[in-house]
DNA sequence: GCACCTGGTTACCAGCCGGATACCGGTTAG
DNA sequence: CTAACCGGTATCCGGCTGGTAACCAGGTGC
């Protein structure tokens, strides 16, 4: 899951910043804890999903919620506006695996011209 | 047309890189020659536009054709991959428009926590 | 007492992106 | 001859993005 070769990358359809179309993903199917969120999105730090979620925050698309219990606890999730982006997401993933071969051709086709 | 106030500045979906939506937009309905493409693109130096269109081309959603004539002309057009494109972007912006209020509001209340 | 887990924060840094400015070769208009 | 238009390119630069590494406070297990 979100390995580097991500059609995401080929895909000149993108959601916010680099991790928040996955980030949205991964909320898709209920909250997700901090260390939760970490496992999937491979290689992403602790600050770069802060930064995210921040921003997803501040756009009103998740929402944080702390938990007051003895041990720390922190969860996200998406905010009816943030599911509501899901929609679009679809459609543009649905684009980019449609389009796939094309997409694929044309990185590798500088043959139009030179170089 | 595509002043600052754009509702593309507010949502998160893009398309390409900064112009790339907008490009796209203006060559929705036929063929575009490079400084037709300034005007709607109102302060875009001649620079970043050659940029922007140079990258459609390499990924294959703008063809380029330079006519032959005594006088310089070049015209670009979407090929019908980059057509396709104009499907999910209307998604997004049909959700942009539909989510607008929801946007603003995000933006302008950060009273859900400190600062 | 000590290490560890959780959920971060704080520098710091390299690379890319977009923009400003200047320039260019070819053609046409006056 | 000169100026202007077309479609760019070359160079430089500031700011943002994403990443690394170090550190931290609170609570838990041994």
């Amino acid at each position: 899951m979100f390995d580097p070769l991500c059609p995401s990358d080929l895909s000149p359809i993108r959601i916010g910043d680099k991790w928040a179309g996955m980030i949205i993903r991964c909320l898709e199917h209920g909250p997700r804890r901090f260390s939760e969120l970490r496992v999937p999105l491979r290689g992403i730090t602790a600050k770069v999903l802060t930064q995210s979620l921040r921003t997803l925050e501040r756009n009103g698309l998740v929402a944080r919620t702390a938990y007051a219990g003895p041990t720390q606890r922190v969860e996200y999730e998406l905010t009816p506006l943030g599911r509501s982006l899901l929609e679009p997401l679809d459609a543009a993933c649905a684009w980019a695996s449609e389009h796939w071969d094309e997409l694929i051709d044309a990185r590798e086709a500088p043959s139009s011209f030179a170089q």
